[in-house]
DNA sequence: ATAGGGTTAG
């Protein structure tokens, strides 16, 4: 039995934890001890946190929390904002809240204070209302309840939810206004809020003002810098910072990484590992997996996987779907498979990598039946991306009835109405697989107009099949919705070029150069001893292109005796004489890059190379009788797939 | 209370 002599100290606070420590956690036995020791409304509300607080740990806490709400309304404190307070921290922030009930407390209070409106900003923000919480900060203001340092932080962040330029700068000026001009965190955010609000000379200004930055402030700007595309800025920013962490140096890596500077982030990692102040961290992982993602690279991507796992680093959801991810577009499903299979919780994240994984290699079996498992076994119901990767899979392995099926069931049983992606996959299963009658018949039934990926996929599907007529008409529509896109007119020409309508691609080429739209230069990519190289067609800047050169003409010369014949088709214009036609086509990026594995690897070794844009029909056909002759398994990583090059054979069975 | 990582059709 607890004695009460303590209730004397008036030291509620103490009385109170200790209370609970023994476990006494009755609310009917707390409502008489505070009854008789008259409670200060500190101690009620240090009550009702404590109380809370153990019943985080159990799980009907809200049902907890309107019992303690009862309690102290019967004791008098309805309108004590210091009791209220609590309780609506907790309906309006906490996971197992309620932020219904939270306005509801906060509309019976006769004068409720700053921290409760602090308190309700935070709610509406968490649930994505930045609206509502916006016009709560009006009221606040309206009726005299003046704001502390706590309350601009999510009322920043509320403007920038709402992309709200002016009423951003109305709040800059507010801060001022209150004097909150020193206030760090206030000044983050709005660093933070002109960043994406892509105003990055604001943005710096209230940096430059700021009489102390902090690591926040930094990391803050030199992200910004990078998302709006100015990379060197923030390389610059990120130079003068003073005292690096381990998140600025991600921002920075992670900066590289998403502007496909692939090799700049390796550079920085190293230079990282070299200064020996910092660990890889959970962050900093990811952001390198998504460059050895990027560039292809296998072995480095191993290589941090392994450290992941010495070094104990916690595999959560977003790193076990990057983890994923770098093992399928490194062209790994199998090592894919087997850390999406030994996962203790998959995310939605990692079935929706994986069934891409399968989707990218043509396994389209497997995606179905990990489809099949996911909506069996697992909690994790499918979404909008699942079905986008299902259907891809259905697509580029010829499932027209599975796709058909996924497409019906996606809405008539998971609820998810499709859209323009999903619309995109049905027309690219459709057209590839020669039905571009019914893929057109689709199109007109959109509830949307398609846009040009949606064209595009159809006219790739005019391509493969030789529909010149429609392919021509369609491809046009699909030049207009992104003029800009260089791979619209490259497509066009080369549905032209198929059916020898020269003047046409040279008009089309002339119309992409009038508009100054650069075609994007191709280039490959290969891995060997560590070190990834790069070959672009025609490119002799390599330390051992002599040696390539001539490698690749005993190459051909090989796979000739076997029937290589050279494919005019992939020369975009008309050359009339042969000699050149070959020049240009054997100097593709993609034969450097085979040539260059073939010097550097062991015999029998597979080969892996990495393109950024689509395989062309001769490198193509030229990689299947390599990989024939030569006893080499080839894996090819395209703009939109892989190959995989086996005796002769390519797993997409020339469906690509 | 503020900063750093992932999955989306061709």
């Amino acid at each position: 039995m607890i004695r009460f002599v303590f209730l004397s100290s008036y030291n509620h606070r103490v009385v109170f934890a200790s209370l609970i420590v023994v476990g006494c956690s009755k609310p009917v036995f707390f409502a008489s001890v505070l009854k008789r020791v008259n409670p200060r409304p500190d101690a009620v509300g240090c009550l009702v946190q404590l109380k809370i607080h153990q019943g985080l740990e159990s799980c009907s806490t809200m049902e907890n929390l309107k019992q303690y709400h009862s309690q102290i309304i019967r004791l008098g404190l309805s309108d004590d904002n210091n009791a209220m307070g609590r309780v609506i921290k907790f309906c309006a922030i906490s996971t197992h809240g309620d932020l219904g009930y939270a306005l509801k407390v906060f509309s019976t209070l006769p004068q409720p204070d700053t921290f409760i409106y602090n308190t309700i900003f935070r709610g509406y923000l968490q649930v994505h209302l930045p609206k509502d919480c916006i016009s709560f900060y009006l009221q606040m203001l309206h009726t005299s309840v003046p704001p502390n340092k706590f309350t601009f932080p999510p009322v920043i962040r509320a403007f920038t939810f709402d992309n709200a330029v002016e009423q951003g700068r109305q709040v800059h000026a507010q801060i001022l206004k209150f004097g909150y001009h020193l206030d760090s965190f206030s000044q983050n955010n709005l660093i933070h809020m002109y960043v994406s609000f892509k105003r990055l000379e604001e943005a710096r200004m209230v940096f430059d003002k700021m009489p102390q930055q902090n690591d926040v402030s930094w990391t803050t700007l030199i992200s910004g810098y990078s998302q709006s595309g100015y990379i060197e800025d923030a390389r610059k920013l990120f130079d003068l910072m003073p005292e690096k962490n381990p998140a600025s140096w991600n921002a920075m890596i992670a900066a590289y990484v998403q502007s496909n500077c692939f090799h700049e982030a390796f550079l920085l990692f190293d230079q990282m590992q070299r200064s020996n102040r910092f660990k890889l961290d959970k962050f900093i992982a990811a952001s390198m997996l998504s460059a050895c993602t990027g560039l292809g690279a296998l072995k480095q991507g191993e290589w941090i996987h392994d450290n992941i796992k010495k070094t104990g680093i916690e595999v959560d959801p977003k790193l076990a779907a990057t983890i994923i991810d770098m093992y399928c577009k490194c062209g790994s499903v199998e090592k894919a498979f087997e850390t999406f299979n030994e996962l203790p919780s998959k995310g939605i994240s990692s079935w929706n990598c994986m069934i891409g994984g399968f989707a990218m290699h043509g396994k389209g079996e497997e995606a179905d039946e990990l489809f099949k498992r996911m909506e069996n076994e697992s909690k994790t119901p499918p979404d909008y991306i699942t079905f986008v990767n299902l259907l891809s899979a259905c697509a580029h392995s010829g499932l027209v009835k599975e796709g058909h099926y996924y497409f019906q069931r996606m809405v008539e049983v998971h609820s998810i109405s499709p859209g323009m992606e999903h619309y995109g996959c049905m027309v690219d299963l459709l057209g590839r697989a020669g039905m571009l009658n019914e893929a057109m018949k689709l199109i007109n039934a959109m509830p949307m107009d398609p846009d040009a990926r949606v064209m595009g996929a159809l006219v790739g599907a005019c391509k493969i099949h030789g529909n010149t007529e429609l392919g021509e008409k369609i491809g046009k529509k699909a030049i207009e919705l992104e003029p800009y896109n260089s791979g619209r007119y490259v497509l066009l020409a080369n549905i032209y070029a198929r059916a020898s309508k020269w003047e046409d691609v040279a008009n089309v080429r002339k119309l992409m150069n009038d508009r100054g739209v650069k075609k994007s230069r191709g280039f490959s990519l290969i891995e060997i001893g560590g070190v990834v190289n790069e070959f672009v067609a025609g490119g002799r800047s390599h330390p051992d292109s002599q040696e390539i050169y001539a490698k690749v003409k005993e190459m051909l010369a090989c796979i000739r005796s076997i029937g290589y014949a050279p494919e005019a088709e992939s020369v975009s214009h008309d050359i009339s004489e042969e000699e050149e036609m070959e020049k240009a086509l054997f100097y593709h990026s993609e034969k450097l890059a085979i040539a260059f594995g073939l010097l550097k690897s062991k015999a029998g070794e597979t080969l892996r190379i990495t393109k950024n844009l689509r395989v062309c029909k001769d490198c193509h056909e030229a990689s299947k009788l390599i990989s024939k002759y030569f006893g080499r398994e080839i894996i090819v990583r395209d703009r939109s797939r892989f190959h995989h090059f086996k005796q002769g054979v390519c797993s997409c069975n020339d469906y690509w």
